[in-house]
RNA sequence: GGGGAUGUGGCGAAAUGGCAGACGCGCAUGCCUUAGGAGCAUGUGCCGCAAGGCGUGUGGGUUCAAGUCCCACCAUCCCCA
């Protein structure tokens, strides 16, 4: 080319295909991100949620997860920490299971072929991974560890006197010795008493360890997958009833299955997310799933003489509890049900089993409430009332107690319940805003009413149908009732509802505050009035559109009609009745949570296989840690069988085992669904290779907590609740010695495709990141994956984008290696102003990476550039200022680009690597500003700026404001109200 | 129904209560070049010739000053029922 310089290689054009191969091969010979283990160096453990590899391969979405965190890696290095920052492979599970099954292929082999690929992409993209750390949970070197930690569950129970797990072995000590009863359970647990214990036979006794392991087996109704054809987790199961990965509708079924009692740890779970750096939207996600309720459990007691316990929030409301709901299935239907009412009761039992059977998804909120009365009676613990005892399916006997106490005037599904099966309804919370209404209808009062109440200030409202609606407050009520009661018509009547309830009547005013009121009232009407045929006054009230939004309230408030706790405040009601309670031995407090226990049991071939035998007499048989791992037999098929059994189950020589004692038992043929794999996968790197102990317990305690944990938001609750549980657990049993196991998390946010939707393959609108680095380089598509938008927000991708990165690296390379080459116009720009710049990147790269805005860290290096070509244009090239910029410039953009900025630290003859160099400090002094644009408003409206000193004391600028033309043109004539300054920023002039 | 997130130019977006639109994309004009998917320069929220006015989903409020704080609402998305 006629117009090359003499000077070839620095004319040279940056080529990303050349020198990203050259210093991707160079590192990797040097092995220069090998994470050395425990020394001096503070430790910084940055991690990304392990993938599961697809056949699909990485797209450009991923890479939003990898490139950031491989920024943060890099930048922590050269800090001087030392850092960990592994990657490894979440392999079992149904995905791999499934594409194995399809393509005839062994799961073990096409995860290898996948995770090679995954690998190959991460280097691509110029990933610090240290590959000698590299993990794959369906390896029995790791799974027999996943197995390790499930027999620490199986052998540990919760202790709910300590708040923490300890060995079962305790536990069984204690049953000989005093039973259950100085365990401190939940009343509605059913006690063993020492002699109890003692007279079991070994399989009773199982079966009351497994009311305590941390791993326990029971028979449970399952969410049967009919596509995938195994159990999933409740969480599994999408809301309208269909499997989150195959998308079938789920079936019921009934089954043994494995638990984990994450339940247990349901307080602890709730309380420490004080303690974590979480994006406020997950510490929600996963209260709300714990769904931790305060309140009691209550004894109510049939009339035969027997407890039924029942949980609830508002022990406030128990005066109003006007009638018992129990599950149909609680164990006291029988001994309460009447005669003339067992047949009713059989066939809605009846009814009622064949319905959960058959029900896919519950949509309980949407089905017509239904229930039977059982002709039996409970007593209400706080004021002895006699009150109903019906059955209905939408009280479940899995959850709570089975049963509950009904306060129709405050809770929605009561209301209607109450309503519909003409139980009485009477409030016994006052409404926070005391608001209340009175109908009068057509003919039920005498002229001049209307006048008279609006003369004693009632606001007054004739409605369409000829009645007169006031509104009032509940302490007007007596007053109202003396200026209504003279119009009222012989036999008419009308209410006072919402507040101050009472009914009025020409010739009494009753007080609508009782059972008896309420039959008192209903019967006084319907004997004036034939046509009524309602039962209960709330049902009347409900009939007159105009009554109904305030007969029903949920909020809390001050208790009515409640004898000793009327009147006080609604906190201290809550309090006291709790109090009462206990003291006259009818209740404790209790705290209840929505969290079910982690239902574990896969039937399938693909995941760990859960370590226990069985006897032929059905005893647990737990394998010896020495036995472990227990490995997946080589098989031909593993497709799942149809009958809900693993297809492990088939295969006798692995099924079968002879102890050392001689007995022979079968294996457990279900596998660990994979969350097990993923709950402990991040303690694994500290030590992955470790054949035996999980890992060296110094290095557990060198390397954790992870520091920084960023992967996608879907996994909110399940992985993130999962981990935190298993960490609780193993921190209990001296294990390790922290308590929660991701200190700092963050979401990236997802890439979209440039048309909006989600990338998939079905939508042929993938772009990976082969197809953008062999285009643009990787220091280009780490720039753009950095640069497209806030971090944690979702975003389209732009194809446009990464060009623009791009141009950006090649002005780097040119100001690098070129700078005096087509210089622009000259430009005032002085070496104190290039120093100022230098410092002040320092301060927002660093800043910015801290706080994970990569968009921005991006934006300050781009700046940066910019005003080099400007100091270039100044003439400033060359300088020791110069010098120093360029050197500043490449260490903060090696994090993100590492390529270039290696490549161009080695032309300026810089020693390697520029990744083991230490990153700049910013000098306060150097990045500070000596001169200042100060704006002059008027009215908080820019009307001028000046430039003044960085330091120009109040006064000196408010003078300046006063003495400004253009500010006093503004002020004319008028007077100067007040001047506000701050100090380099403003002057405001208020006229 | 409950909980959460997000609403700012043509687009992605910046912005401790203190100049709204940094940085980039796109676009426009010009320069350079045999050439351009290269580079350089200038411009680019809206109305207006200008002075100036208007402008961060909508409506209120607090404040000398609000994208930012408070209240109510609307829209979109996510989670839970």
């Amino acid at each position: 080319m006629s117009n090359e310089h003499s000077t070839q290689a620095a004319t040279e054009r940056y080529n990303p295909a050349v020198i990203e191969k050259k210093w991707q091969d160079r590192w990797a010979a040097d092995q220069l991100y090998r994470t050395s283990e425990a020394d001096k160096r503070p430790k910084y453990y940055i991690l990304d949620f392990y993938p599961y590899p697809s056949g699909d391969g990485l797209s450009v979405g991923h890479c939003r997860n990898y490139v950031p965190t491989d920024v943060i890696a890099r930048y922590y290095r050269m800090r001087g920490y030392n850092v960990l920052h592994p990657m490894g492979w979440d392999a079992f599970g149904l995905p791999a299971e499934n594409a194995a099954i399809k393509q005839k292929t062994n799961p073990a082999l096409l995860i290898q072929r996948f995770s090679a690929n995954y690998k190959r992409q991460m280097s691509l993209i110029g990933t610090s991974y240290d590959w000698q750390r590299e993990i794959n949970s369906s390896q029995p070197d790791y799974y027999q560890w996943t197995q390790w930690i499930f027999l620490r569950l199986y052998h540990s129970w919760y202790d709910r006197r300590v708040d923490s797990a300890r060995p079962i072995g305790e536990l069984v000590a204690e049953l000989a010795r005093h039973g259950t009863s100085q365990l401190q359970l939940p009343l509605s647990e059913t006690p063993i008493s020492a002699a109890d214990w003692q007279a079991m036979s070994a399989q009773q006794q199982q079966h009351v360890l497994g009311r305590f392991r941390l791993a326990y087996r029971s028979e449970a109704t399952v969410n049967w997958d009919p596509v995938d054809k195994t159990v999933i987790a409740n969480e599994e199961v999408q809301p309208d009833g269909t499997a989150w990965r195959s998308g079938a509708i789920v079936q019921r079924k009934v089954l043994q299955q494995w638990f984990f009692r994450i339940t247990a740890y349901a307080d602890r779970l709730h309380r420490d997310l004080d303690t974590v750096d979480w994006p406020e939207s997950i510490i929600a996600m996963q209260r709300n799933w714990i769904g931790r309720s305060q309140g009691a459990e209550v004894i109510f007691h049939t009339e035969q003489g027997s407890p039924i316990i029942v949980f609830t929030t508002r022990p406030d409301t128990l005066w109003g509890a006007t009638f018992l709901v129990l599950s149909p299935e609680h164990p006291l239907v029988a001994e309460v049900t009447t005669a003339d009412q067992q047949a009713a009761i059989d066939a809605y039992i009846a009814q009622a089993r064949e319905q959960s059977a058959s029900t896919s998804g519950d949509d309980t909120e949407e089905k017509e409430k239904t229930g039977v009365y059982t002709g039996g009676y409970a007593m209400n613990p706080v004021n002895g009332a006699r009150i109903p005892i019906w059955i209905a399916d939408y009280v479940l006997m899995g959850y709570g107690t089975g049963a509950i106490m009904a306060v129709p005037a405050h809770d929605e599904r009561d209301f209607a319940f109450a309503l519909k099966f003409d139980l009485p309804i009477i409030p016994v919370i006052a409404h926070p805003n005391d608001q209340a209404r009175s109908v009068l209808s057509a003919g039920s009062y005498t002229d001049g009413l209307e006048d008279a109440l609006q003369q004693a200030g009632y606001h007054t409202l004739p409605q369409p149908d000829g009645s007169l609606l006031v509104q009032l407050t509940g302490a007007q009520a007596n007053d109202y009732a003396l200026h209504v009661q003279p119009y009222l018509v012989a036999g008419a009547w009308t209410a006072v509802a919402g507040a101050g309830w009472q009914f009025i009547f020409a010739d009494a005013i009753i007080p609508f505050d009782s059972v008896a009121a309420d039959q008192a009232i209903i019967q006084r009407i319907r004997a004036n009035d034939p046509h009524v045929s309602q039962r209960t006054v709330m049902q009347l009230l409900h009939s007159i559109p105009a009554y109904q939004e305030v007969l029903y309230h949920s909020e809390y408030g001050v208790p009515i009609n409640s004898g000793p706790i009327s009147g006080l405040a609604g906190d201290q009601a809550l309090d006291r009745t709790i109090d009462w309670l206990e003291q006259q031995g009818t209740g404790q407090r209790r705290r209840n949570y929505r969290m079910r226990d982690w239902l574990i049991s896969r039937q399938r071939y693909w995941g760990t296989p859960i370590p226990i035998c069985y006897t032929a007499d059905g005893l647990e048989i737990p394998v010896d840690d020495a036995s472990l791992p227990v490995t997946l037999p080589d098989v031909e098929h593993y497709e799942p069988t149809d009958t809900g059994q693993s297809p492990l189950a088939l295969i006798d020589s692995w099924l079968h085992v002879t102890l050392p004692d001689g007995r022979k038992v079968t294996r457990e043929t279900d596998t660990m669904g994979t969350f097990a794999c993923s709950s402990w996968y991040y303690m694994r790197f500290t030590d992955p290779h470790n054949p035996e102990e999980l890992a060296v317990r110094e290095r557990l305690d060198y390397w954790l907590p992870v520091d920084m944990y960023v992967g996608g938001a879907e996994h909110a609750v399940m992985h993130l609740l999962y981990s935190r549980f298993w960490t609780k657990v193993l921190y209990d049993l001296g294990m390790v010695s922290f308590i929660e196991p991701f200190a700092r998390l963050r979401n990236q946010g997802l890439i979209l495709a440039g048309d909006g939707r989600k990338m998939s393959k079905s939508f042929h609108n993938v772009i990976t990141p082969d197809e953008v680095v062999a285009e643009h380089g990787a220091d280009s598509l780490r720039g753009y994956e950095c640069f497209i938008s806030d971090f944690e927000l979702a975003v389209p991708w732009n194809t446009q984008g990464v060009p623009g990165i791009r141009r950006w690296l090649d002005r780097v390379w040119r100001i690098t290696l070129t700078p005096q080459e087509s210089p622009g116009q000259p430009t005032e720009f002085t070496e104190r102003q290039l120093q100022r710049v230098i410092h002040q990147s320092i301060q927002r790269v660093e800043r910015d990476i801290l706080e994970c805005k990569f968009n921005t860290m991006i934006a300050a290096l781009m700046e940066f550039t910019n005003a080099l070509y400007r100091a270039r244009d100044a003439g400033l090239a060359g300088s020791a200022v110069w010098q120093q910029a360029i050197d500043v410039l490449l260490r903060l953009m090696a994090p993100v680009a590492p390529h270039i900025a290696e490549e161009l630290w080695e032309r300026l003859g810089q020693p390697y690597s520029i990744h083991l160099q230490p990153w700049p400090v910013a000098d306060t002094e150097l990045a500070a500003e000596d001169e200042v644009e100060v704006v002059l408003q008027i009215n908080g409206k820019v009307r001028d700026k000046v430039l003044v000193a960085a330091d120009t004391d109040e006064q000196t600028l408010e003078r300046m404001a006063l003495e400004n033309e253009r500010i006093r043109e503004w002020i004319g004539d008028k007077t100067i109200r007040r001047v506000i300054v701050v100090p380099g920023k403003l002057v405001n002039v208020v006229i």
